[in-house]
DNA sequence: AGCACGCCGACT
DNA sequence: GTCGGCGTGCTC
C-alpha cells in the first residue's frame, strides 16, 4: 500500500478516488468477512486524501462505529486520533476519529450522514499504533472501542452534554408583569440571572416538580448544552531576578536582604517554595517587586504527586555473576530493536530491581521510553524512591490513586516527552508514549494486574501486545511465576533469565511445617513452635510477621443449639465478625449489624464465634506478649490514605515487633530487621473452589516467606496447616518453583485447563432469581445448538451454565458460563456470535451480562 | 449511556 | 377520555 499516497498526492478526482475505493474494497478480505465499511488502508497513506467522511467510536456502550461526514472548511484541522463533538441520537457526545473512510457507498440509511460538529483537539490524543492496539483489545475482550479508547485516555477531558435552564421571552415578560406567585418569581429570577442554568443545579436549589411547573406553562425552557468537566492545568506563581539595581540594599531588613540573596542566587524560583523557605517572605515579595529589582509572573506547571516522596542517594551496587550475565542477555535485545520477550525469574531477595534499573539506562540511551508497571504502588514507595534516585526529573506515575488533575498532569508530561519513564499500576499500560523500548512487569504472577469490572483486561498480557507492536523489550520478573508465563519460558515463546541466589550470599529463609491435626487441644490458633519462635525472636529483639490471608475477628457465628448462622441477606455468604465495634459485616457488599446478645432463632444466649481472622489473632498475640509492640495491616486498618506507609515506616524502624497481617504484608516489602514469618492458617486459598488455587497457595507462601531474612540475619518461616502432604505447601516449604510447576502443570494437563486452554466466563446478573435462572438456560441452549450448527470443530467446551460459586452479590443473582477453547480467535469468534445473539434474542429485563476473558476468578 | 417511543393504571 | 409510569430499542 505504499504508492497510495503518491496516488493521493497528485491530486486525484473524487471519481477516481470512488472507483479505487471500490477496487480495494472488493479484494479486501477484511470487508469480506464482515461486509462493514472498513478500508485496508493505514491511516498515514489516507491522511493525504481528501477528508470528506470520518469513521468515529463513541464513548457509549455500543459495539458499532459510526460515520460522519466533515463540513467544509472544518476538515483541514482534522486529524485520526483526536477527539471530536458529533451529533447523537438527539444529544451531543464526545467521539474520536478513527478512520477517514474514501465514500459511504455501503452507507445503511436513506437520510444520509451527519456533520461533525465540533474538532476538540488539534493534537490527536493517540497515534496509529496506539489505535491499533485499542483495536485489538476492543477485539479480544470483546469490548466495544470507543469505551476502550475512553479508559484508555485519562479521565475527565471528554465533554459531556448536559440540560440547560433558560427563560423563554413569554417568562421575561411574566417577569416584568409580576403576575407571578414569590416562588416562581424567585426560581425565575434566578434562572434569568444565570443566563444559562445547568438543569441538575436548578432542581436541587429548587423543588423539582416547581421546574417542571414553569416550563409547562412555557415560562422556561430545557436546551441541550455542553457540560464542561475538562481538569484545568494548574498556574504557578514564579518569583524572577530582574539583575542589579543602584541602591536595592538600601531599605532592606536584614531578613529581606537574606531572602533577595537566595533569589539572585536561584535566579528564578517558585513563590510556594520561597514562602517554604522563609517565613514571611510573600511581604518582601511585594516590597522587591514594587522596587523593581524581581518581577512575579504566573506559569503554566504540572501538579507533580512525586514531589514529597523523599529520596536518598542513588546507591549503585555492584552486580553479582548471574545478575551481570541476565542483563547482557536483556541489553542484547535492546540492541536488536526487535520484540524480545524476557521471563525473570528470580527468587526473592535476588536484586531484579537492579537489573530493572540498569535495563532502563541501556534503553534511555538509545532514545527510548520505558513503562515499568507494578502491582499496586501505594504500596511500594521503596521501588519508586529508587527509580527517582536514579533517573530524577525524568519518572512520571499513574495509578488509581492520583487525584483527576495530578493524573491530567502525569499523561500531559508523558504525552509530550517530559518524561521518560513511566512507574505505574496496571493502567499505565496506556501511557502514550511514542518512541516505546521497553515494558518491565514487576511480580508479574500479581491478580491485580487483571481489572475486574468494565474492561475486563489483564496488563500484563497487555504489555506483551504493545511490546511486540513497538519492536520493544517486554520484560516479566517475578519470584513466582504464573504456570502462563513459565509455560512460555518453556515453550521457548519468552527467554528464562533465572536469579537463584540472594545478593550478598545471603540464604534463603528455613521454612518449617506444623501439622495442625496434630496440635493439643481444640480451637489453638498459635502452635507451640511458633508461639516459642515468637518469644525467642522478641527476646534477641528482631521482627516478626503473622500471616492469615483473613480479615475480621472470626468468620462466622453460630448458634451451638439450633445451628443458626448469622448470612448476609444481599449475598450467598455468612457475616464475619469484626470485634472492634462489636460487629457483623458482610465483606462483599458491607452490610453490617451489631452483634446481638441471644439467637434471633431460638433465644438461647449461647451463640459463638467460629473461625479466625486478623483481628482475633492480633488480640492473641497481645495476651501472649503483652511487653511486645504489635501491629495489624488489613484492608480494615488501611482504609485511610497514607496509613499503609504509616504501618510500614514503623515496621521499617523497628518501633513494632509483630505485625499481624493479610496478603498486604506479603507483597516485595524489604525489612532487614524481619527474620521470622508464621503463618497462621496455610489452607485458606488452598480450599478456593478454583483451578489457580494451588497455584495461588504456593505463590503467597513463597511471597510471604521471602520477606524473613532479607538482612544480614538468616531467617525463619513457619507454616501451620491441616493439608502438611498437599503439593503447594510442600514445595513452598523447598522453595522448588520448578517442581512445584511440573506437579501443578500436569494437572492442568489432566483437566485441559490453562495454559493448555483458553477460558471465557460469560457471567448472567439479575435481581430476580427466576429470570436470572432462565437467561442463563437460554444463553446454554442457545450456545450448545450454536456449537452444532456451525463448524467451530471440537476444540470448544461449554461448562455450565451454573450458578456462580457466590450466588448472590449485594443483591444480584449470577450464573455464569465457561466457555473454553484451544484456539484463541476460534474461540473468540463463537463467543462473539453467542453474546450477539442472546443479547438480541432475550431484550435485557434488568439483565446484565458481562464477558470476562481470561477470567483470574470464577467466583 | 440516555433519550424517544410505546403500552397500561390513576386521575380530570 | 388524558397524564405519566417505566420498559424496550436505537444511536451515523
Amino acid at each position: 500500500m505504499t504508492w497510495l499516497p503518491i496516488l493521493f498526492r497528485k491530486g486525484m478526482t473524487a471519481c477516481k478516488m470512488y472507483l479505487l475505493g471500490r477496487l480495494v474494497k472488493s479484494f479486501s478480505p477484511l470487508t469480506k468477512a464482515g461486509g462493514d465499511v472498513r478500508f485496508p488502508f493505514r491511516m498515514e497513506d489516507i491522511e493525504y486524501g481528501q477528508k470528506r467522511f470520518v469513521e468515529v467510536a463513541v464513548g457509549l456502550p455500543v459495539a458499532k462505529t459510526f460515520y460522519y461526514e466533515i463540513p467544509s472548511g472544518l476538515g483541514e484541522g482534522l486529524r485520526l486520533g483526536s477527539r471530536v463533538l458529533v451529533p447523537f441520537k438527539g444529544r451531543k457526545v464526545t467521539g474520536y476519529a478513527i478512520s477517514f473512510p474514501v465514500d459511504l457507498t455501503d452507507y445503511p440509511k436513506s437520510d444520509g450522514p451527519k456533520s461533525i460538529l465540533d474538532i476538540l483537539d488539534e493534537r490527536p490524543l493517540f497515534d496509529n499504533r496506539m489505535l491499533t492496539f485499542y483495536r485489538w483489545i476492543s477485539n479480544y475482550y470483546l469490548y466495544p472501542l470507543g469505551q476502550v479508547i475512553k479508559g484508555g485516555l485519562p479521565p475527565g477531558i471528554n465533554l459531556e452534554s448536559q440540560q440547560l435552564l433558560s427563560t423563554t421571552p413569554k417568562g421575561r415578560a411574566l417577569l416584568e408583569s409580576g403576575k407571578l406567585t414569590q416562588e416562581e418569581l424567585t426560581i425565575l429570577r434566578t434562572i434569568a440571572d444565570h443566563g444559562e442554568m445547568p438543569l441538575e443545579k436548578g432542581t436541587k436549589r429548587f423543588p423539582h416538580w416547581r421546574v417542571y411547573s414553569l416550563r409547562k406553562a412555557g415560562l422556561i425552557q430545557i436546551k441541550l448544552g455542553l457540560k464542561d468537566i475538562r481538569v484545568k492545568p494548574k498556574g504557578e506563581k514564579v518569583v524572577k531576578y530582574q539583575g542589579e539595581r543602584g541602591s536595592e540594599d538600601e531599605y532592606l531588613s536584614p531578613k529581606g536582604k537574606e531572602v533577595l540573596a537566595f533569589i539572585r542566587e536561584m535566579g528564578e524560583i517558585s513563590h510556594a517554595s520561597l514562602c517554604a523557605k522563609f517565613k514571611g517572605a510573600s511581604r518582601i515579595v511585594k516590597r522587591l517587586k514594587e522596587r523593581g529589582v524581581i518581577s512575579v509572573e504566573t506559569r503554566g506547571t504540572y501538579r507533580d504527586p512525586l514531589s514529597d516522596l523523599i529520596t536518598g542517594e542513588d546507591w549503585r551496587p555492584e552486580l553479582t555473576p548471574k545478575q551481570v550475565k541476565a542483563l547482557e542477555t536483556i541489553v542484547k535485545g535492546i540492541d536488536s530493536f526487535r520484540f524480545s520477550p524476557f521471563l525473570l525469574y528470580g527468587i526473592t531477595g535476588s536484586g531484579k530491581t537492579e537489573i530493572y534499573l540498569r535495563a532502563i539506562e541501556t534503553v534511555l540511551k538509545g532514545g527510548r521510553q520505558a513503562i515499568v508497571l507494578v502491582p499496586e504502588i501505594s504500596l511500594t514507595p521503596q521501588l519508586i524512591g529508587q527509580f527517582l534516585e536514579r533517573f530524577s526529573g525524568r519518572v512520571a506515575t499513574l495509578h488509581s490513586g492520583l487525584s483527576r488533575g495530578e493524573r491530567y498532569d502525569e499523561w500531559r508530561r508523558i504525552r509530550e516527552g517530559k518524561v521518560d519513564i513511566v512507574i505505574g499500576a496496571r493502567s499505565a499500560i496506556f501511557a502514550p508514549f511514542d518512541r516505546l523500548g521497553m515494558i518491565i512487569v514487576d511480580e508479574e504472577h500479581e491478580t491485580s494486574y487483571k481489572q475486574e469490572e468494565k474492561l475486563r483486561y489483564n496488563a500484563r498480557d497487555l504489555a506483551a501486545v504493545r511490546a511486540k507492536s513497538c519492536d520493544a523489550v517486554l520484560i516479566l520478573g517475578s519470584a513466582t511465576p504464573s504456570l502462563e508465563a513459565y509455560h512460555n519460558a518453556v515453550e521457548e515463546k519468552f527467554r528464562l533469565l533465572k536469579l537463584d541466589e540472594r545478593i550478598e550470599g545471603r540464604s534463603l529463609p528455613s521454612v518449617e511445617i506444623v501439622d495442625m491435626r496434630r496440635e493439643e487441644g481444640k480451637g489453638i490458633i498459635l502452635s507451640e513452635k511458633l508461639r516459642n519462635a515468637l518469644r525467642e525472636n522478641l527476646a534477641i529483639g528482631r521482627q516478626s510477621l503473622v500471616f492469615l490471608n483473613r480479615r475480621g475477628f472470626a468468620s462466622f457465628i453460630q448458634c451451638p443449639d439450633c445451628g443458626f448462622v448469622f448470612k448476609c441477606p444481599n449475598c450467598s455468604v455468612s457475616l464475619t465478625h469484626h470485634f472492634r465495634g462489636k460487629k457483623l459485616i458482610c465483606h462483599y457488599c458491607n452490610y453490617a449489624i451489631v452483634v446481638p446478645d441471644l439467637c434471633p432463632d431460638c433465644q438461647c444466649y449461647r451463640i459463638r464465634s467460629f473461625g479466625i481472622g486478623t483481628e482475633r489473632v492480633e488480640e492473641e498475640i497481645r495476651k501472649m506478649f503483652p511487653q511486645a509492640t504489635v501491629d495489624r495491616m488489613d484492608r480494615d486498618t488501611t482504609r485511610k490514605r497514607r496509613s499503609h506507609q504509616r504501618i510500614l515506616k514503623k515496621v521499617r524502624s523497628r518501633e513494632t515487633d509483630i505485625l499481624v497481617g493479610t496478603q498486604m504484608i506479603a507483597k516485595g516489602h524489604d525489612f532487614p530487621n524481619v527474620t521470622l514469618v508464621g503463618v497462621i492458617c496455610a489452607d485458606l486459598s488452598l480450599n478456593f473452589p478454583d483451578f489457580r488455587s494451588s497455584e495461588r497457595t504456593f505463590q503467597l507462601l513463597t511471597q510471604v516467606a521471602g520477606r524473613a531474612g532479607r538482612g544480614m540475619n538468616p531467617g525463619k518461616v513457619i507454616i501451620q496447616t491441616f493439608n502438611p502432604d498437599h503439593y503447594s505447601i510442600q514445595m513452598a516449604r523447598d522453595q522448588d518453583f520448578t517442581k512445584f510447576y511440573r506437579e501443578e502443570l500436569r494437572f492442568r494437563k489432566e483437566l485441559d485447563y490453562p495454559p493448555f486452554s483458553r477460558l471465557i466466563n460469560v457471567r448472567i446478573e439479575a435481581t430476580s432469581q427466576k429470570r436470572s435462572v432462565k437467561a442463563a438456560e437460554e444463553m446454554g441452549e442457545w450456545g450448545r445448538r450454536l456449537l452444532r450448527k456451525r463448524s467451530y470443530g471440537r476444540g470448544i467446551e461449554i461448562l455450565g451454565p451454573s450458578p456462580a460459586p457466590l450466588q448472590k452479590i449485594k443483591g444480584k443473582h449470577r450464573y455464569q458460563m465457561l466457555i473454553k477453547g484451544n484456539r484463541a480467535n476460534i474461540l473468540h469468534r463463537f463467543v462473539k456470535e453467542l453474546v450477539g445473539e442472546t443479547k438480541k434474542r432475550w431484550p435485557g429485563r434488568g439483565i446484565s451480562l458481562t464477558v470476562d476473558v481470561d477470567p483470574i476468578s470464577v467466583m
